[in-house]
DNA sequence: ATCAAAATAGTACGGTCGTTCTTTTTTCGG
DNA sequence: CCGAAAAAAGAACGACCGTACTATTTTGAT
């Protein structure tokens, strides 16, 4: 029944240990995107992954990894579908409304499936160790980013000399949250164009004076 | 030892069931609060309340029940220190001033005790069921004395008539979400002031125009 | 093909979970 | 002060939890 081609893998790269570890992640990155990094139990995981238990807990050594892991897998994944794709766009406004849009979609468009920065925000942010400081690091660092952005586009004279990037990124942030509160628990079916108003709106407050217009 | 004075009750209105559910509700919302609905254990709440497991379960008969009981608890609180007092201050924005400012209090002040309506949201918001529908309930009753707020304040002429309450409430409740997640998860000290500033930079946007003004 | 090393499975332990059933204690009207 | 009703405690259940240990299988370089 079995010959050299039924499961032969094509010149694989990684070893076997990691390639099963890499889907126990993404199994587990699914499944506390549904139930929160705090729901997500080695038992549970290990039924999705078609495992044992201690096969699943091998990998990790305890939960709290597991968990890290996962904020870190989601980190790389954040990274790949809002952050680098919207690098493309130019310097300055296109690009911060680049970064918005993406953000939004990874928010809200796919509805099940919640968003781990956010989730992990309230699950953990009475409780130390760790997984927050993994939590935490993660979020500034994409923070960050936008700030860059909100920055370039203040040196590209897109946006005001004197504006406060601080005070412009969390007006933003609150956007993407109230997206994600309305879609998600209320079901509200205009929350994106609501979000996208409002963005638009911010940017518009902040907005460099064009080069001559009219006297006050 | 114990004579008729120890503990003597002074004329207790309720009878002495209710009595300790009350205080049971009390110590589980305060739990509640700090390890969410879902963290929240009948066993801990028990070592809290001081009292055995199946005491404080026969006071709600499942856990679903207890966790519906402690969303009612906040919601009366939040009632009680949120929306009745901001119903002194002068119908329109006085009021709707008010509103935002208990609720930033609500929300932020006290570091050790999270909000029920957002981690109930990200717990929940996935998980259908009499929990889930009782949270939402209680947050859409809020959210419509919010927006009754934004539309007094248009009729009284402080907002402009062509305002949509549905997108003021969308941006004003972003930012207390993002005055949640910055304060608690991020520990940023000037979250509040950027909160506050950000509040009247949207009201300002929608402010009606003056009587005379500038023209154009 | 061999064989050590790596990966996975198996099993078990102590704990906590929500819930049920039974027993004891407390309440409070007559 | 009595006694039924209410309230609280006690004990036990099956289930799942994370983790530790041991045994088995699989991998991959030689």
């Amino acid at each position: 029944m079995s010959d050299a081609f039924s499961t032969a893998p094509p010149a694989r790269a990684l070893p076997k240990g990691q390639q099963t570890k890499a889907a126990i992640v993404d199994a587990a990155l699914a499944l506390a995107q549904q139930i929160g990094l705090e729901g997500l139990s080695i038992g549970a995981l290990a039924d999705v992954a078609r495992m044992s238990k201690s096969g699943v807990f091998a990998h990790f050594g305890s939960r709290e990894e597991l968990q890290i892991s996962v904020i870190r897998e989601y980190h790389r994944r954040f990274e790949d579908e809002v952050f680098y794709p919207a690098m493309q766009a130019p310097r300055g406004l296109p690009r911060l409304r680049a970064l918005f849009a993406n953000w939004m979609k990874r928010t809200a468009i796919e509805l099940d499936s919640g968003c781990i920065y956010i989730s992990g925000a309230v699950e953990f942010d009475d409780r130390p160790g760790p997984v927050r400081d993994a939590l935490v690091q993660s979020v500034q660092l994409w923070h960050a980013g936008m700030k860059r952005a909100i920055t370039q586009s203040r040196q590209e004279g897109h946006l005001r000399a004197d504006v406060d990037e601080d005070q412009v990124l969390f007006e933003i942030h609150g956007l993407i949250l109230a997206l994600h509160y309305e879609s998600r628990l209320l079901r509200s079916p205009g929350a994106i164009a609501r979000a996208q108003a409002a963005f638009e709106r911010i940017l518009a407050n902040f907005l460099a004076a064009p080069a001559q217009g009219a006297a006050s």
